[in-house]
DNA sequence: GCCGTTTTCGGCCCGACTGTTTTCAGTCG
């Protein structure tokens, strides 16, 4: 067992505590550990013997040890087994719905015997939950439209996941003599944010044609495989352990460019590329392009020569959904792509002054370490407080401690003194404007994440834009990946009136939020609206880690034009809006 | 349940917001 699922098993106990009413203390303290065996670079499943070892990582106390313990040898412990025993497993999935907390779950399983989904959602289609207390008619509606969001999502998982799931697939099928080359290909290639399912490409003499049979039986001895199912000369399908299906194909190296392209898709750019290629005089599948006279073989071993041959230049991944990208290609004007090493500067991060793990220093440090140039601290305001967000005196202070830091750093790497402030229901901002006037980065992000209307949404952030102070709409829409649909905002107008002010909009690139979706992007660059990516980094590991973000830009077509963090220290700052 | 001591029990993240409340419980970040 990694130590992913222990901590995965410890918040599960959590939750159920939670539903069970324990203490909230002792509820923090599973969820402390959990997070702190996530983090941590001790293997615990093989470090389990020995208690020293354990009780030396902050946060795992006896109980713990003992816990961890039980993990490694059961893959469960008492406590787990006796909370999901009484309460059962689906109630872990109706936390997972907004407006679900562990009071409801409780409210809900005592009063009307739910436990799973499917029975909440039936309960509110009989109307068997009105009279309870706290469920109007507004409460129940938005339960209803939850499960439905929810439902809309399952199956599928984020790209992040997919891929650790990808590159522990590859590193194990790369072992087999005769793979020697594993490419992820289907929507985790093209770069969206979220994958349905995993399409893996292998060649090498092994995947030859006639001689797959050792590979296709190593294939399918895949440790973490929960089910197989399809098994044959050239595929295997699976399901592994956390329900993703996954498609291992295999190919002879010398139809291996006709393949990935085929497997990457999407549908609609293959489909366009097919007739493109009939009216050429050729046919193009799986295997290869052919001339449809005689059959024979025009390009198959890389995209490379499959494109050329259509006559165009090789399409990036992210491109390819019929959207024009096509006619540009064969035009040759295909744009030059924004790529994560463009980036220059990473300009939303927390710090130990509120809910971030390090200091300021180790932020630049780690920064530094990544090659950026600048960076912006910005930690989070009052209004957040269980983040120990800054209130105005504490925020000046800061100001001069990243100051300090700054000069410290001799010009290796430029801090710009930022804050990440709350916009309000009514979207007025919770720091004084005499303070958001010493910031060079003020980042102004809604973080109460309730159902409003449309309108009121897009009215509470229009507000906050016409504050001069604010240089930065932070993370738009406030999705999570899976979890929530994004705001209702009208991003048309947000993104008009923003691009009107010189408001730069933020893409954040943490994975589980990606939160600017392509659509949103593309429609920022028609209306000229500027925009910047970042990680909201609140420790080292993840400073300037914006690969995933940038997969979105790329889908958008974005172009280090369109974004303002490719710019230098002094061209960033020049490129946001103009202060008072 | 963990931690740190004032060594053996007390402290541990709290304010904004919504809905259904006529004074507040529950959720969220």
């Amino acid at each position: 067992m990694d130590n992913r699922t222990m901590a995965r098993l410890l918040d599960e106990a959590a939750d159920l505590m939670e539903i069970d009413g324990a203490d909230s203390f002792r509820v923090r303290s599973y969820r402390r550990a959990a997070e702190a065996i996530a983090q941590t670079t001790v293997d615990l499943c093989t470090a389990a013997e020995d208690s020293v070892r354990l009780l030396a990582i902050p946060g795992i106390g006896k109980s713990m040890a003992a816990n961890v313990q039980a993990m490694a040898t059961s893959g469960s412990f008492p406590l787990r087994d006796d909370l999901l025993a009484r309460y059962g497993a689906g109630v872990l999935e109706l936390l997972k719905l907004p407006g679900m907390g562990p009071k409801t779950v409780a409210l809900f399983r005592d009063a009307a015997q739910i436990t799973t989904i499917d029975q909440l959602a039936e309960a509110i289609d009989a109307g068997r939950l009105a009279g309870l207390p706290r469920m109007g008619a507004k409460q129940l509606e938005k339960l209803r439209k939850g499960i439905e969001d929810y439902r809309r999502s399952a199956g599928r998982i984020r790209i992040d996941v997919a891929d650790d799931e990808a590159k522990a697939i590859s590193g194990y099928l790369l072992a087999f003599d005769g793979i020697d080359r594993v490419t992820p290909a289907g929507s985790l290639r093209r770069g969206r944010d979220t994958v349905g399912d995993l399409d893996l490409l292998a060649t090498g003499a092994a995947c030859a044609p006639g001689c797959t049979a050792g590979a296709v039986e190593y294939v399918a001895a895949y440790p973490g495989i929960h089910d197989i199912i399809a098994k044959g000369e050239n595929k295997v399908s699976f399901h592994v352990h956390g329900g993703l299906q996954v498609d291992v194909r295999l190919l002879p190296t010398a139809s291996y460019g006709a393949a990935l392209q085929y497997f990457t898709g999407s549908k609609a750019h293959n489909v366009a590329l097919r007739q493109r290629a009939l009216k050429l005089g050729y046919t193009l599948n799986e295997w290869a392009l052919a001339r449809l006279d005689d059959g024979a073989v025009v390009a198959a071993a890389s995209e490379e020569e499959v494109y050329a041959a259509l006559g165009m230049a090789r399409i990036p991944p992210e491109m390819r959904e019929n959207l024009g990208e096509i006619e540009l290609a064969s035009r040759g004007a295909l744009p030059r792509l924004v790529h994560a090493e463009d980036l220059r500067g990473d300009l939303h991060m927390h710090t130990t002054a509120s809910d971030g793990r390090n200091t300021i220093r180790e932020m630049a440090q780690a920064a530094l370490a990544c090659g950026l140039g600048y960076i912006a601290i910005t930690d989070h305001t009052k209004a957040l407080a269980m983040t120990g967000g800054l209130d105005e005196k504490r925020a000046l202070e800061h100001i001069a401690r990243i100051r300090e830091v700054d000069s410290e750093m001799e010009g290796r790497i430029r801090i710009f003194s930022g804050i990440e402030v709350d916009i309000l229901a009514d979207g007025a901002l919770d720091l004084d404007d005499e303070v958001l006037a010493q910031m060079e980065v003020v980042i102004a992000s809604v973080h109460s994440r309730f159902e409003q209307p449309q309108e009121e949404m897009t009215t509470r952030v229009l507000r906050a834009l016409e504050n001069p102070y604010v240089r930065i709409l932070g993370h738009p829409t406030g999705r999570l990946l899976l979890r929530r649909e994004p705001f209702a905002l009208d991003m048309g107008a947000v993104l008009r009136r923003a691009a009107e002010l010189g408001v730069a909009m933020e893409h954040n690139a943490a994975p589980e939020r990606l939160d600017l979706c392509d659509r949103d992007l593309r429609m920022a660059k028609e209306l000229g609206c500027k925009v910047v990516i970042s990680t909201d980094a609140h420790k080292t590991s993840v400073v300037g880690k914006m690969e995933y973000g940038i997969r979105q830009l790329r889908r958008a077509w974005l172009t280090p034009d369109d974004v303002l963090n490719t710019r230098n220290a002094e061209g960033f700052l020049a490129g946001l809006r103009a202060r008072p």
